[in-house]
DNA sequence: TAATCGTGGGA
DNA sequence: TTCCCAAGATT
C-alpha cells in the first residue's frame, strides 16, 4: 500500500471523528481564511483567536479592512507581535481591492503575491478555501512527518525544507485537501506534541518511525541556534499634564510603526549620573530627573531589553524635535505600544491614582 | 541564505 | 530560571 494511502486514510477518518471547533473553520470565505492563517503565523491559537474575533468582527469584509488607517489596524493588532504582519495585512488586503476586484486570487501562485503570504499561508488559503491541491508545511507537519517517517533532515535547512515540502505533497489527499491539511495540523497540535506525545490516542502510531525506534524525543532535527543580542534602553518620560509624550518608532529596527517615548539607546546600564551626562550630550543642559521606573527586562525573539523609564523635566527654552507627540492620557490609548511600554503606561497611570 | 521580526505559555 | 516553540514571511 502506498504511503499515501494509509497516511490518509487513518489521518481523515481521526480528523472526521471529532476535531476542536475553530471559528475560521465555520467558512469558506477566503478573506476569513486568510486573516486567520496570517494572525495564526507563529502564533499559539489560544493567544490568536480573540484577535482573529476583533479583526472579523470590526472589519467584516477585505473592503473594510482595505479603508482602514494603519493606526487603527497597528492598535487592534496591539500585543500581538510580529507587527510587520499587520503593516502586510493592509498592503495586502489594498492589494486585493485595487488591483484584483475585491476577489482574493484563487491559485497559490496568485495568493502568494500578496504582501505576507507566503508558501505556507497561500497552500493553505488555496486548500481550504478553494479546494486546490496544495499541501501546507508548517511546525505541526514537521513534527508529524518527521517523526512518523523517521526524517533527520534539519527541518530549518534547504534540504530540510525541500524534502518535508515534496513528502507533504506526495501524501495530501486530492480530494479533500482542505480538511487534509488541517487534520496534520490537527494531529501536531493536539496529539504529536513538541514534549509528551500521546501516541495512545495516534492514528498513525502503528506505522511511526520514531515511536517504534525510540527517537520521539530526537525528531524533528533543528539545526539553528538563535543568537541573542541584549540592548540597553533609556526612554525618556516626559509628562504633560497627565499625558506623556511619544513618538514613532521608524526604520529597519524593532517595533516599525509603534510608539514609545524618546529613546537613548546605551551599550551599558546607565545610573543616575551616567543618564545625566549622556542626556546632557544629546538634548544639552538644563534636565532635570525627577525620577525612574525599571528596570524592566523584556524579551524578544531575538534580543533581550533592559529598559530603564526616566522621569525627566525639559529646561524651559527646550523645542522638541518634530517629530515628538504630547498625547493626553485618551490619545495614549488609541495609539499601538510595544508590550513593554503598555506596561509601564498601566505602572504610570496606578502611581497617577495613588497620589 | 541566514538573520530577523514579539509575545506568552508550559515544562 | 531557563529553555522551547508556536497554523512563517521577508530581506
Amino acid at each position: 500500500m502506498s504511503s499515501r494511502s494509509w497516511f490518509t486514510k487513518a489521518l481523515r477518518g481521526w480528523y472526521a471523528a471529532g476535531h476542536r471547533d475553530l471559528p475560521w473553520r465555520r467558512t469558506r470565505d477566503p478573506y476569513r481564511i486568510w486573516l486567520s492563517e496570517v494572525i495564526l503565523q507563529q502564533t499559539r491559537i489560544d493567544q490568536g483567536t480573540a484577535y482573529y474575533e476583533r479583526f472579523a468582527k470590526q472589519y467584516p469584509t477585505v473592503h473594510h479592512l482595505a479603508a482602514a488607517p494603519d493606526d487603527e489596524v497597528l492598535k487592534l493588532w496591539q500585543g500581538l507581535g510580529y507587527y510587520s504582519r499587520a503593516r502586510n495585512l493592509l498592503l495586502a488586503a489594498r492589494s486585493v481591492v485595487n488591483e484584483h476586484g475585491g476577489r482574493f486570487p484563487d491559485t497559490t501562485e496568485g495568493l502568494r503575491t500578496l504582501k505576507g503570504v507566503g508558501d505556507y499561508t497561500a497552500a493553505a488559503i488555496a486548500s481550504i478555501a478553494y479546494g486546490r491541491a496544495a499541501a501546507v508545511v508548517d511546525g505541526n507537519v514537521y513534527r508529524v512527518l518527521a517523526r512518523v517517517f523517521g526524517i533527520g533532515t534539519p527541518i530549518d535547512s534547504t534540504a530540510g525544507r525541500r524534502e518535508f515540502a515534496t513528502l507533504a505533497g506526495r501524501l495530501l489527499d486530492p480530494e479533500h485537501p482542505g480538511d487534509h491539511n488541517q487534520a496534520v495540523m490537527e494531529l501536531g497540535a493536539t496529539v504529536c506534541l513538541p514534549r509528551a506525545p500521546r501516541c495512545g490516542e495516534c492514528p498513525l502510531a502503528a506505522r511511526c518511525v520514531a515511536r517504534r525506534e525510540e527517537r520521539i524525543s530526537q525528531l524533528p532535527v533543528k539545526a539553528g541556534r538563535t543568537t541573542v543580542r541584549e540592548r540597553h534602553f533609556n526612554y525618556l518620560c516626559i509628562d504633560v499634564e497627565g499625558g506623556l509624550v511619544l513618538r514613532k518608532r521608524e526604520g529597519r529596527d524593532i517595533w516599525q510603526g509603534l510608539y514609545e517615548p524618546p529613546l537613548l539607546e546605551s551599550e551599558a546600564p546607565l545610573g543616575v549620573a551616567g543618564f545625566r551626562k549622556a542626556l546632557r550630550t544629546w538634548l544639552g543642559e538644563g534636565w532635570t530627573v525627577t525620577g525612574q521606573h525599571g528596570p524592566a527586562r523584556h524579551v524578544l525573539s531575538h534580543q533581550v531589553l533592559h529598559a530603564r523609564f526616566w522621569e525627566v523635566t525639559p529646561p524651559r527654552a527646550f523645542v522638541p524635535p518634530p517629530e515628538w507627540r504630547s498625547l493626553s492620557a485618551t490619545e495614549l490609548d488609541r495609539v499601538a505600544v510595544p508590550r513593554l511600554i503598555e506596561r509601564y503606561l498601566v505602572h504610570r497611570r496606578s502611581k497617577d491614582l495613588f497620589a
